[in-house]
DNA sequence: CCTGGTCTGTCTGCCAAATGACATTTTGCG
DNA sequence: CGCAAAATGTCATTTGGCAGACAGACCAGG
């Protein structure tokens, strides 16, 4: 991979807006490429030199293994989101975090003390990284409510809208999304089981709601679904 | 309320630790401090001027109204932390937070604009916020699993678990917690009905696990709840 | 020291969804 | 190509916990 490639690829993540070239030129010395094969795990190496990744292309998905083994899903992440240990909290005790490659990635790895050395030198970045986490705070907040308020219907419409505000594509008023995730995964993110959000994604397209296959949705009639997570 | 107090409150949050007297100075000037009665609001004076909160002493819940009405509660936090627009995530659509005090609070506030440039010029002070915002994702990452994988009685045990870890006072092996929330409101942080509640913690108490009155919590066999809480 | 309002306690019926148990389809891969 | 593994689709069955409906307890403020 050519550095310019690396080069022009960092310049576009808007993180890095605004910053000038010799800093950039400096971050590119930092940092590193890879390339991942879709449904490879993307290795976080353990202590104690902590990586923060940079997502150029493709999708992650962030989970948590739980005490007993089982997964949680925290997020999906699309270009231009950075992840790993973003928000500098010590991981005491955990398994921590795991990420999958969704589909076939390319990042950019950088070490977590070079990029807290970053980032107290920028603050303009500092704070453009704090916005992220703000962000995902809030995505968290989200899904937090609906859990408490919505069934398991709205959740799942819910998820769909949200999915497709992030990741799809409008053509003329039809959202096309690649979907990344098993009906399983869905489950594990809405919060239900992988056999009611059959169901439910079925009774959607009976209803003209949405189309899919296993490579992805289109989203008809978006308005109503949105109505419909309410 | 003399100044010195206020100094030294504000020093006493670890996240001022380590700063300089003159800057320390500084922030006095910037801040201002304000008293709430129990129950009552902490107002979140409207556009343009959005004000950050330090919490010195007593208890705050933080909430949003969703669009219907209904009321989630975000967070509830203790003495040393800080709330309000941490994040700098624009709040665009939505009722935003919305704060009330637990008990009787004392605060200190600081405009955003003010805050934001201080942090620009402490590199240190923002590292911290941004750890801050950090641990609060933590925290909804926690909450969300909860709600994936345990059923009502788990998300209980485990709401009482880290209410006391975080609040509680130990005294020979037992904890005491002050409980500022109603039945109806640890209804809505762990996602259950009101009635469930009210019958688990009465099934604890028969279980001699804990014991509580209106005013406050005993938990007497932390070991055992945490592990009903698995 | 009343008294209206908010919290707590308890019960009953009921239903959304989880579980479990399959058949069927798709996909990756040797 | 062909086969095992994984992902879907559809049942029937069971159940956690929600909703509603009260009664009693506990305030706070006149």
């Amino acid at each position: 991979m050519p550095q310019q490639s690396k080069f022009w690829y960092l310049k576009h993540f808007n993180i890095f807006e605004g910053m000038d070239d010799a800093t950039m030129e400096r971050v590119n010395q930092m940092s590193a490429m890879a390339t991942i094969k879709s449904h490879q795990p993307i290795y976080f190496p353990d202590e104690p030199a902590k990586t923060i990744f940079f997502l150029k292309e493709g999708h992650v998905k962030i989970s948590r293994l739980t005490s007993d083994g089982r997964e949680v899903i925290l997020d999906v992440v699309g270009p231009g989101e950075l992840f790993g240990e973003i928000s500098f909290v010590r991981e005491e005790e955990s398994a921590g975090e795991l990420a999958q490659a969704l589909d076939d990635v390319m990042i950019c790895t950088i070490k977590k003390t070079d990029f807290e050395d970053l980032l107290k030198m920028h603050p303009d970045l500092n704070f453009q990284v704090t916005k992220r986490i703000g962000l995902r705070l809030k995505k968290f907040e989200e899904r937090v409510t609906d859990m408490v308020f919505k069934d398991v219907r709205k959740r799942i419409a819910s998820f769909l809208v949200r999915y497709a505000e992030e990741f799809g594509k409008i053509k003329g008023g039809i959202v096309t999304i690649k979907m990344h995730l098993s009906h399983q995964e869905i489950a594990l993110l809405v919060g239900a089981a992988r056999q009611t959000v059959t169901t439910t994604l079925n009774e959607f397209r009976a209803e003209g709601l949405i189309d899919f296959s296993r490579q992805g949705f289109t989203i008809n009639k978006l308005d109503l679904l949105r109505k419909l997570s309410t």
